[in-house]
DNA sequence: CGGAATCACTAGATCGTGCAAGTAGTCGGC
DNA sequence: GCCGACTACTTGCACGATCTAGTGATTCCG
């Protein structure tokens, strides 16, 4: 049943050359001239035997293995963090690499365990990658998380808003605070007055009343969710405050999940593709030239909400 | 800057014993006996210059890497998942394991090149998992999805309804398919009318029509969501046709996603708290005994659509 | 035509761990 | 005092791929 494992040994036995030489073939090594006969027996007898390379063998010899690690933190998952997990996944598989999920926020301890256990290629940290501004100086990466963001706030202004606020979850991230951040400086640009902050818990937990002595001190107009979660429970709240939506107050989400379309009003939210960022992080992983990758521009989905 | 890796065999010359020796005290081989001192000086040096396994030529001299893969499809991510991964991934830290999370179905091509890449200790099929009375066979583990979707269809038996549907999506997996059969046996054991399947469609793309249809030809008075996505699809779509919720229809949810607070009426559903069963495929994965987890029994979150 | 250069390969070291087999040294029993 | 058993180690090989340092054969050039 369980064959034993085909080598390079029994390549070389198979097509009578010598282990090295398949060694050569396989994986065309440049510094290596190889007659066209013997690379095609080589190849023939790998593929008949079929020849797979042991990737811990491999990763024992290169020092590191072919596995790029993602860590990411479960607020960020949604559209946004499925698309760019299959376009890296694609992109890192047609480059012979695997890619690997770590969720939850990594601890120091398991991150070195980690490294120590399957010797990575590289780690990408999902919120630091998507926030950090490097994507702005790596060659014209222009629509990561500001430009995400400014499309966010500018459909609010366009449909006549002026007063706005971003509601963020209790437990803010670093990833949350930066994408404030980012709001605040599109509203900036935009010559609005300043974005204020609305820390809304949960509606089953003080949220209605957060956002009625938030709109008490702040009259906003219309609120940005951090993402379709908290535009949802803007919705909640809201409707429990009895304000109609949009008419006295706009909320837009991001990052259109399932769940926007499901709510009523339906949640207007920003759709990203973010299949070739992940590429992008993938070839950045690898260090291969990324520059005919061009990124999808982030979508409004138009609903009732606004 | 970067320090070659420390080796057993730099542990060995630290303590003025050969690598052998090293290799028997760290992993305390009990076929070889090693005198109190000798141990404790290799532990010593170990400890000292921060000897840490390396996975990979541990994985090459045992044939496999203490990698744990998990297969999971998107449409099963929620509540449920998490606290299964959570658990899952506790538990074989504990062992000196680590689980690593594959996205999206997998194909047979990339399943094979995981294989081979990473030579994982063992492989688990979250659906087939859950789904599987395995569960049952192995020493009293109850609580599986059967009993889930029996708590599921109980909540809306107890408020007196008889005639019952499950909505599921246009392309219901076979988890999905499994779970309706659950939920249909569970119905013939309440001595209920047959549970009847609605294939329920987004509501942007004729899912309201579809549940029109639905109820006139079956007139059920409750209906029960294969996910608290597709109860929520159920909410949007009643309240297009103007139903109330819950007088005329009820609507129940399954697995407690953070969304179903979030609707109005507030979806009522199922919570599960997988960590013992994620506990669970770890012990099974390394061969140990799991008599001791038991898991924590399905909860019905109350809220207003049923 | 002889030496150098090039071609097409091969032998073998290497990565770090785990473990089988071997080997001193000690102890006990007769 | 000698054999066997036992303790406490050491030597060295195996895992499978990669890659350096050769090696014999052919080609090239002056």
């Amino acid at each position: 049943m369980s064959e034993r494992r085909v080598t390079m040994r029994d390549v070389a036995a198979a097509s009578g050359v010598s282990q090295a030489t398949v060694g050569f073939v396989l994986n065309n090594t440049p510094t290596q001239t190889i007659s066209a006969p013997t690379r095609e027996r080589v190849l023939r007898a790998a593929k008949e035997l079929g020849y797979v390379v042991d990737g811990i063998a491999r990763a024992m010899r290169e020092g590191s293995s072919r596995i790029v690690v993602l860590n990411i933190d479960a607020s960020l998952e949604g559209n946004y963090s499925r698309s760019y997990i299959s376009g890296l996944d694609d992109e890192l598989a047609k480059n012979d690499h695997i890619l690997v999920v770590k969720h939850g926020h990594p601890t120091k301890q398991s991150t070195t365990q980690l490294q120590h256990m399957v010797a990575p290629r590289g780690v990408i940290d999902f919120a630091a990658n998507y926030s950090s501004g490097r994507e702005l100086a790596d060659g014209g990466w222009t629509d990561g998380l500001a430009a995400h963001t400014a499309v966010q706030v500018g459909h609010l202004v366009d449909h006549g808003h002026t007063r706005l606020a971003m509601a963020l979850p209790e437990d803010a991230t670093r990833f949350a605070r930066v994408r404030l951040e980012f709001a605040r400086q599109a509203a900036e640009r935009l010559d609005l007055p300043p974005l204020a902050p609305l820390v809304l818990p949960h509606p089953d937990a003080g949220g209605v009343e957060a956002l009625r002595e938030f709109l008490l001190e702040a009259p906003v107009t219309a609120i940005a969710g951090f993402n379709d979660e908290m535009a949802l429970r803007v919705l909640k709240c809201a409707e429990s405050l009895g304000l109609r939506v949009p008419e006295e107050l706009a909320v837009i989400g991001y990052d259109a999940t399932e769940y926007a379309a499901l709510s009523s009003p339906g949640l207007t939210t920003v759709h990203i593709d973010a299949d070739a960022h992940g590429r992008r992080s993938a070839r950045a992983i690898l260090g291969l030239d990324a520059s005919d990758l061009v990124a999808a521009p982030a979508l409004v989905v138009v609903r009732d909400s606004v």
